[in-house]
RNA sequence: GCCGAGAUGGCGGAACUGGGAGACGCGGCGGACUCAAAAUCCGCAGUGCUGAAAGGCGCGUGGGGGUUCAACUCCCCCUCUCGGCACCA
């Protein structure tokens, strides 16, 4: 007797389909918004990329199940380079290819049965929703957090395009087919004023108690606030005030020389017509011509520009170097150089044979310059530090802003390692930005009535000239200013893709709307998302705080209440295959429609449920995909052998030899229902294993074992939904379990009526008593003391002390 | 360097709040069925020593210390692996 998958599985999904029972209804009562990150459509997909949606399904499957109102959306993040790419390659149209990939896609996610409420698929790339993207835009334009500024920003050579930050991966191009090394370039870009929301993303995080540490800290750390303080150094014979960020003002009495970053406008003031010039301008332009890479890589050097600084404390000159160990983005691009407590600084200072000044100490113990092999960087004592002498640093600390701050010579500063998201992109396949420049009225935002700005699609030259295709084409870029009626251009750069996903949970909710890109009624209906399901933590400081970050800049432009937008985030592990993560590049894919057509989407689902709990990465192999077909199959038959003792009555009398099994049952559904609220499906299914051994050990074939193959029926829907239902029609049942609530236990057979008392000495297993109710410790202390196979471990013993646990252990301390 | 996660049989992995380490599966071995094989079913198995056998005695969760009647679990030190950040003043 073999089980036909194909035939059962289309029969099921058709069901389901023509039933809408995945069809999320609009006025959620017990609501919960399941929401699995959507995907890029890069061909069809494989099996590394099911295990976010099979588990994502199961969850989901198990809430229907369990009463709530499931929003269970999916979509496609369908902007970005890899169609562009192939439109090079292939000649075809970037929209062609993605459109082409997302069909070949939805098919296979509806083969493995994967319960999406399809209605609501959203494709960032159709107007319908990049309108909206726009619309977005011209919102944070509206409320200056879009502007356009002159900026090094990071240009990569081979994308021929500008790229985020969060985009810059050890100075290298962050997409996998790319991988250049990213230049310097200044240029006028778009950015996102993100760092206005530093303080309240760190702050928001405190609220998030159900996201992993593992993901705050990295978004800590990403964020990077740091707190100092201000200081202004004036230049000797120069009307140049040059401005530091430090975050120990308590050591400015060893500042013994500046450093001044290369891109720093100050530069050229400072060295003008002077005999330094050639030199620093040589410098200048060899440090430009670094990437960030080999700048940190190499030694730090500098070269002096013969200026000195004043100290505003304590009147010291100190020379002024260029120096490209100074970022030219972090603060104000200056530092004050303290070799004695900054091991940059000790460094340098050594170079260039510059003086080190201990101003403090560790507690209890002196520095010496003079034998000093490192920077002192920790907290410490003050010392030949004026009046500050002798504070402890961190009052110190306070003290000198204090002062700085009461001359006018600086004050408190906070600075972020976060900067500002660079969101234009010269490339075709993306948001067009809406903005048009007119002669006679500047920059012009597009009205939200003209909105999209579509996207021409009458190009056929896609490759990247160092600006955007878009450029090129004259019907595009022409245009009237909205303003004025004359003569204008459009911009011809288009957004990042991670503007796009930014906001896509929120359309879901209305997805067919076009007046809003979602009513207000029903965010409020359906938002905060209940359980994110991430693909892993390479989200952690992209996606995960842009989505934040709109989320807050829609909340404080009224259009959302809450500021936070997931409640719940659960972190995947990757597939790997052959200790590789999985994917079409690296050749290790096993094709999802292949593997449904040979093995069945319910044996894929199991495969990848059971080999690993699902926040570990797991590593394909074949013979988990054995373990699942076994299990399948014992499954069916255990079934089809047994359909006349399936009735899905609850037994009620309970006696004889079948008690034993009737707890086994309580026990599997509490514990697989246990499990899946904590997304341990692994478990889950290892107890379904169980409970299937000792049906198959049962010789009784009783009212408890058809109750108990009823219940593996039952318990099977989330993880295996197709066989489930086939076996649930099998014993008679209607309809699909989908429709079906989940099961309770019988409380009163959740625990066994034989109980083993494990007894030890000195710690040691040396016996067992066991026991039906509960004992008394000197009830158990008397039939240990009795019992034959402790005797020779306590033959000329004294029992010195007992400890019991009731019910469960004794343990007698002898010596 | 900093932050985070992890290390358990031949393999994937289990173990509640400190209470019988190795559930469940894969692979392996033995048996049944079969002319035979596959499939299926039943059984065995961490490891060393010992015993004809039932069994007995040790050792065992990356390494070393500690706390405890009792440690995969808690504390201290160390090693390695993976992920993230990294000249952030």
């Amino acid at each position: 007797m073999q089980l036909d998958h194909s035939k059962i599985e289309r029969k099921w999904q058709e069901y389901w389909k023509e039933k809408g029972l995945f069809r999320t209804a609009d006025k959620p009562k017990r609501k919960f918004y399941n929401l699995v990150m959507f995907a890029y459509p890069s061909g069809d997909i494989h099996m590394g990329h099911c295990k976010n949606y099979v588990i994502g399904d199961v969850y989901a499957r198990y809430l229907m199940r369990k009463g709530y109102n499931v929003l269970h959306p999916f979509g496609w993040d369908a902007f970005g380079l890899p169609a562009e790419n192939q439109a090079i390659k292939m000649g075809v149209h970037p929209e062609t290819w993605t459109l082409d990939n997302i069909r070949t896609s939805d098919e296979s996610l509806k083969l493995l049965g994967i319960s999406y409420d399809w209605d609501r698929e959203i494709i960032t790339c159709l107007p319908d929703y990049y309108k909206w993207t726009q619309w977005m835009f011209l919102l944070l334009y509206e409320r200056r957090l879009a502007y356009k500024k002159e900026a090094y920003v990071n240009w990569c050579p081979g994308c021929q395009t500008v790229l985020a930050n969060e985009q810059v991966i050890d100075g290298i191009c962050y997409r996998s087919n790319c991988r250049a090394f990213i230049e310097k370039r200044k240029l006028n870009q778009w950015f996102f004023r993100i760092t206005e929301y530093a303080d309240r993303l760190i702050e928001g995080l405190d609220r998030l108690d159900h996201w992993s540490e593992n993901v705050k800290t990295m978004q800590r750390n990403w964020i990077g606030k740091s707190v100092g303080c201000n200081i202004v150094f004036t230049v000797l014979d120069h009307d140049i005030r040059l401005e530091v960020f430090t975050t120990r003002p308590d050591t400015i009495y060893g500042v013994t020389f500046m450093s001044i970053a290369p891109e720093h406008p100050a530069v050229d003031a400072l060295i003008k017509g002077t005999s330094f010039e050639p030199a620093v301008r040589r410098y200048v332009k060899d440090a430009m011509k670094r990437t960030e890479r080999e700048r940190v890589e190499k030694t730090k050097d500098g070269v002096d520009t013969g200026c000195y600084a004043v100290n505003p404390i304590n009147g010291d000159k100190v020379p002024i170097f260029v120096a490209d160990y100074v970022l030219p983005e972090y603060g104000s691009g200056v530092v004050m150089g303290v070799p004695a407590h900054d091991g940059r600084d000790f460094q340098f200072a050594g170079q260039y044979g510059l003086p080190i000044r201990v101003v403090i100490n560790p507690p209890g113990a002196q520095l010496d310059a003079g034998s000093m092999n490192e920077a002192y960087e920790e907290p410490g004592v003050m010392v030949d530090s004026g009046q500050f002498s002798g504070l402890d640093s961190v009052s110190g600390a306070e003290a000198v802003t204090r002062q700085l701050a009461e001359r006018g010579l600086g004050g408190p500063s906070v600075n972020y390692r976060l900067k500002d998201w660079l969101i234009s992109r010269q490339r075709y396949w993306g948001a067009p930005i809406p903005i048009i420049y007119c002669e006679n009225c500047g920059m012009v935002p597009v009205p939200a009535a003209d909105l999209p700005v579509l996207l021409p699609e009458n190009i056929t030259d896609f490759v990247p000239k160092g600006r955007s295709p878009l450029a090129a084409v004259d019907s595009f870029i022409n245009t009237v200013c909205p303003n004025c009626g004359e003569k204008a251009k459009r911009d011809p750069d288009t957004m990042d893709t991670f503007v796009c996903s930014s906001w896509y949970f929120m359309r879901y909710l209305d997805p067919h709307n076009d007046r809003e890109f979602c009513a207000r009624e029903k965010a409020d209906q359906w938002l905060p998302i209940d359980q994110y399901i991430g693909g892993g933590s390479e989200h952690a400081t992209g996606h995960l705080i842009y989505f934040r970050f709109f989320t807050k800049v829609l909340h404080d432009a009224g259009y959302l209440s809450l500021d936070e937008p997931a409640v719940d985030l659960f972190n995947l592990g990757m597939v790997l295959k052959n200790g590789e993560v999985m994917s079409k590049s690296k050749g290790n894919a096993v094709p999802v429609r292949n593997f449904i057509d040979k093995h069945g989407a319910d044996v894929a689902r199991l495969t990848i449920l059971f080999a690993a709990p699902p926040e570990r990465e797991m590593e394909w192999s074949d013979e988990g995909v054995t373990g699942a077909e076994r299990f399948v199959q014992r499954m069916y038959r255990l079934v089809s052998e047994n359909q006349c003792v399936i009735n899905g009555e609850r037994p009620d009398q309970i006696s004889g030899e079948n008690e034993d099994l009737y707890i086994k049952i309580n026990q599997t559904i509490a514990k697989v229902t246990g499990d899946l609220e904590s997304f341990k499906y692994n478990t889950a299914i290892a107890a379904l294993w169980e409970l299937m051994n000792a049906l198959y050990g049962t010789r009784e074939r009783d009212s408890v074992f058809g109750y108990g193959i009823y219940t593996m029926i039952h318990m099977l829907s989330p993880f295996a939904p197709h066989l489930a239902d086939e076996l649930w029609s099998m014993v008679g049942g209607k309809g699909s379990l989908v429709e079906q609530p989940w099961l309770e236990y019988d409380k009163r057979y959740a625990e066994s009526k034989i109980k083993t008392i494990v007894v030890q000495v000195n710690g040691r297993v040396r016996s067992h008593i066991e026991i039906s109710g509960s004992l008394a410790e000197e009830e158990v202390k008397k039939l240990a003391l009795e019992d034959e196979r402790l005797r020779r471990y306590l033959e000329g013993k004294v029992v010195r002390k007992t400890v019991y646990v009731r019910d469960k252990i004794f343990n007698l301390v002898v010596e």
